[in-house]
DNA sequence: CCCATTGACGTACGATGTATGCTTACGGCG
DNA sequence: CGCCGTAAGCATACATCGTACGTCAATGGG
């Protein structure tokens, strides 16, 4: 009689910032960063999408919101003696978490915006903090950390986008890259080294160069005490 | 008379695949990817935007023909006889390649396809050279090349995205960090670090992180014989 | 019991990539 | 010299995107 109360149910329960971007994030790893659509996370919260603004500013402001909550995701590892071993272990979990939500990079990449929120602010503090141990200058703290953070931005970069072609690139074979590149000829490294390229284990690989990083890290205060 | 012949004029000049492609990384270069629009870059030809399909076969297509552009500008640097010289000279070239056009890593980003065009692959012999000839096996040579690519990569992310707050990112230092985090005090290396992570020069900080690397990998290749 | 506040909704606008046809200019042939 | 097939540019149209704006219903305090 009085219009129908029961049918337009609050069955949905009420939007929230939280829900709404954590929709997002779950959209973003099943379907991929394209996916994540103003009309597309409404339509899984079972809403229309200008509901959504009363909840994030913009799409931007929504997206933020999904950085600092993979951030939020981030395991900080048990206390090590050593410090070379802490950091080891900070840097796999930096990457355990990118590769956790394979769409952060991307996203990360089209944001251009310092990232300076408590989450992430915290991931940074467990990656510094043996590298102060190590005994390095705040400086050097600073640069080792942009190094180390570089490598595994980059590494997984690559790693999920496929950029030179891993082992899940599918279709490159050594065989196929004859056929594609005409002068292979003339690039005889690349023609000797692809195989492999393609043939790695990305896990071995990472560790690969993470040992550099610590090596070149290791002698470089060794050589000072 | 007869329409006007003279009116719509081919002072314009033919169109072809080769213009194309320049005027939309033009574009890019100066007013950044999201400006790449077929109709921006249209315009910017003379022409409307479904005359650009005659050319190219759509957005993506585009786009790799962008791509393949850019590493056409790779500069091959002069042969050294030290392989770890010649390493240093290829990293700092990649670089200058990806820096000069600020939206190249945005781009790969979001693109995930691998990339084995003629002059890309040209750029990896030129670095993929000195390790060889440095007595590396092509299994090791495919893994210091995805550390280093990696490496670059990521540093070029974070520096042109300003990822952690550099020099350019303009309103972020240290007093406005500590205004922005309240629990600033459970951060003491976070704290510590931030100043140096803003002041530092990016240039030296890049020489700083393949200084690492190489003297990781010297020490592993010294250690052989 | 009434009404102000809040949050969801519906509609609408401009921008984007691109499918589909139409039109125009040019080059080889009689 | 004219004809016409073909290539290339054009105009229109559509689906999808972010989001501004106005409306409407439910809720909770007086």
């Amino acid at each position: 009689m009085t219009l129908e109360t029961e049918f337009t149910p609050k069955i949905r329960g009420k939007l929230n910032r939280v829900r709404v971007i954590d929709a997002a994030l779950q959209l973003m790893d099943a379907q991929g960063l394209e996916a994540v659509t103003m009309r597309a996370v409404a339509r899984d919260l079972g809403v229309e999408a200008m509901s959504l603004y009363n909840h994030v500013h913009d799409k931007e402001d929504l997206m933020d919101g999904v950085i600092e909550r993979v951030m939020e995701g981030f395991r900080r590892p048990e206390p090590r003696e050593e410090w070379l071993e802490a950091a080891r272990d900070a840097g796999r979990e930096w990457r355990r978490l990118l590769k956790a939500h394979p769409s952060m990079i991307q996203l990360l990449a089209e944001h251009s915006k310092p990232m300076t929120t408590t989450a992430t602010l915290e991931c940074m503090e467990c990656a510094l903090s043996p590298m102060i141990r190590a005994g390095l200058t705040p400086r050097e703290a600073a640069d080792t950390f942009q190094t180390f953070g570089g490598y595994i931005f980059g590494f997984v970069l690559m790693e999920t986008r496929g950029t030179f072609g891993g082992p899940e690139s599918g279709d490159i074979t050594p065989e196929s890259l004859g056929a594609l590149v005409p002068d292979i000829g003339r690039l005889p490294n690349v023609a000797a080294v692809f195989p492999e390229m393609c043939a790695t284990d990305p896990d071995a690989q990472f560790e690969f160069g993470l040992d550099l990083l610590l090596a070149g890290l290791q002698a470089k205060v060794a050589g000072r005490a």
